[in-house]
RNA sequence: GCGCCUUUAGCUCAGCUGGAUAGAGCAACGGCCUUCUAAGCCGUGUGUCGGGAGUUCGAAUCUCUCAAGGCGCACCA
């Protein structure tokens, strides 16, 4: 907000302190009607050996006070109110003029960031746990691009690897040909897991997996036919699931497209010369960072993901040249992140320092661990569907006479979904329950879009507004006054968000939206209002309010609906 | 053993880069629909901010230490 600015300026001259250092200091009072803006005056109490309760009684006596309502000296606060009607105006024409543009910039103008998000294994059911990446990655997607960058969505598919080994050989002995078309990863989760159960019984198994993953990479026949049909079948199911969330990628490039281009990775190692031999594996020794090596080659010579990473960041940068590289992938592969820029760094890639590995925690239940190897998993689909059944319930129970509730239902369901992956900070574990999640009371996805609902309710009602026939100084409440300040910081909020790559400061911002809306709507009647002039503003402020909402939401990946 | 993370109300979590009496939601109880959607609003909390020490005008926030829990530590991704 510019009003940080003027602030910093006018005490820069009565303090001698830097703008700068004003700015920081400058913060925003615990409550409203200690004002919107907020100097402490204790650090200044040591250079002037003044006590802070006097500085900020003299400073108020002599700030130019113009643009601002009041200026008041509370202990060793100054305090300073801004003039609500100015405030209003600017900030409510804004948003209507802007509309869906509202929010945005342009900073990131002629930067490209690219994104791998999702990326879920091949044959491997599509589960509760993949819905973090998924949700946090589309997030990010969208508020990047909102400020101006160019953003390339990539789900690094994980279609590579020892596990098409054991798959390949589960599928030779146990594949029920049937049920694989029916229902293509139920039928390959099944021979996956009886695959751990046997090889815990007769360990030749995993030998006998090596092998044919050793074939694969060789290119035999008829390996290369079977991990072709399970890729096929398997990305059919994940489309299905990206189209109920409305996602889409820019590159599905997986692990094997990086088949061809790990050749150039070693030699450039080998260049270099940081490749050693160990236990008979290639590796680049980390020990000077404090980590373990990365491996490079195993010592039966085939590639390992570490490789094809540093393969795909080099690709990146050649067919992108991004500004930013961003990995949204769960914490516990922190140090693999840490030992493959290390290692980028190393062979001379200065842009090693743009890659970023956005973690994020587990999604597990209360008692057990989610795994795939036992077979103990939710299926997200299943978890959508199960959202928008309880969404049709609640509609059919408390708002029956709606028209399109399956349409309805589905948004609110899904949308419930997404919210609560978005809602904490992305590091924390998400504890999977069905019952926290399907509720849809409180600070919930459900919640944000009823308060749009509610607004967009009382816009059709009032059939248009006159926005020249109005004054806005006239909101002046607590309630729109403060609702009015958080409609104005919301582009600071996305920044911010953006800054720590972290979507839940968006999230917790639209509650608060939702929230203070509420009060508003529940304390002062709209429609009813008689004075013409006041009734356009508050409609004005309605209408704003829904901008913010939906442009909020729709950057996080969600949809708002018309009626619920 | 080493490294990283977590610890705030019964439960799930916020707490902006050190600041004014530590906040929400859920759950519980009590109020509010002849007026704009009650998936809403209002009210009710005796919290050692895991323990201890330090830094300073001031610490949930920074440093150190201890404790509990989690994750990771070379041929899986």
């Amino acid at each position: 907000m510019e009003y940080k600015k003027i602030i910093s300026e006018r005490l820069s001259t009565l303090t001698g302190l830097s703008t700068e250092t004003i700015e920081k200091l400058i913060e925003i009072p615990p409550k409203p009607d200690m004002g919107d803006f907020a100097f402490p005056c204790f650090q200044l109490a040591k250079t002037l050996r003044k006590a802070p309760n006097l500085i900020s009684q003299e400073l108020k006596d002599k700030i130019d006070k113009s643009g601002f309502e009041k200026v008041e000296a509370v202990g060793g606060y100054l305090n300073f109110f801004v003039d609500k009607s100015y405030l209003a105006k600017n900030t409510l024409s804004k948003i209507l003029t802007e509309k869906e543009k509202y929010g945005h910039s342009n900073i990131g103008k002629g930067k490209t960031i690219t994104i791998d998000f999702s990326s879920p294994n091949i044959a491997k059911p599509f589960h509760v746990g993949h819905l973090y990446s998924t949700a946090i990655g589309n997030a990010l997607y969208k508020m990047f691009s909102s400020q101006g960058y160019k953003c390339v969505g990539i789900n690094h598919l994980g279609d590579w690897g020892t596990q098409f080994g054991k798959l390949i050989a589960a599928y030779k002995r146990w594949v029920d040909e049937e049920a694989l078309e029916k229902e293509p990863i139920k039928e390959l989760l099944r021979i996956y897991v009886k695959f751990h159960e046997e090889a815990e019984k007769d360990p030749s198994l995993e030998d006998i997996a090596r092998m044919h993953f050793k074939n694969l990479e060789d290119g035999k026949e008829e390996e290369v036919m079977l991990w072709k049909k399970i890729k096929e079948v398997s990305l059919i199911e994940f489309n299905r699931i990206y189209d109920m969330l409305k996602i889409k990628f820019d590159s599905y490039a997986g692990e094997s497209f990086y088949n061809d281009k790990m050749d150039e990775v070693v030699e450039l190692l080998q260049e270099k010369g940081l490749l050693t031999e160990s236990k008979g594996a290639l590796v680049v020794n980390l020990d000077e960072y404090n980590m373990p090596p990365c491996i490079i080659k195993k010592s039966d010579g085939a590639t390992i993901y570490a490789t094809r990473d540093l393969a795909a960041a080099i690709y990146r940068k050649r067919t992108y040249d991004f500004y930013k590289n961003i990995y949204v992938v769960g914490t516990p592969q922190t140090l693999h992140f840490k030992q493959v820029f290390t290692t980028l760094k190393l062979m001379g890639f200065d842009w090693a320092d743009d890659c970023i590995h956005v973690g994020f925690g587990l999604v597990k239940f209360a008692d057990k661990k989610l795994s795939t190897r036992k077979g103990d998993v939710i299926f997200l689909e299943d978890l959508l569907k199960e959202a928008i059944e309880r969404a049709k319930e609640l509609i059919e129970q408390k708002n029956a006479s709606l028209e399109n509730k399956d349409e309805v239902a589905k948004v609110v369901g899904i949308g419930a979904v997404v919210f609560t992956y978005l809602k904490n900070n992305r590091e924390r574990d998400i504890i999977f329950s069905w019952e926290d999640i399907l509720n849809f009371d409180g600070e919930t996805g459900p919640y944000v879009q009823y308060s749009y609902a509610r607004g967009r309710s009382v816009l059709r009602k009032a059939n248009g507004y006159d926005i020249s026939n109005t004054d806005f100084s006239k909101l002046n409440s607590q309630e729109e006054t403060e609702l009015i300040k958080l409609l104005a910081s919301f582009n600071d909020v996305i920044i911010n968000a953006l800054e720590k790559y972290e979507p839940s400061i968006l999230t917790r911002y639209i509650i608060d939206v939702a929230k203070t809306f509420n009060k508003f709507y529940n304390l002062h009647p709209i429609l009813s209002v008689e004075d013409e002039m006041l009734k356009n503003a508050r409609l004005a402020l309605v209408d704003a309010t829904t901008i913010v909402i939906k442009n909020g939401l729709s950057l996080l990946g969600i949809d708002v609906v018309e009626r619920m």
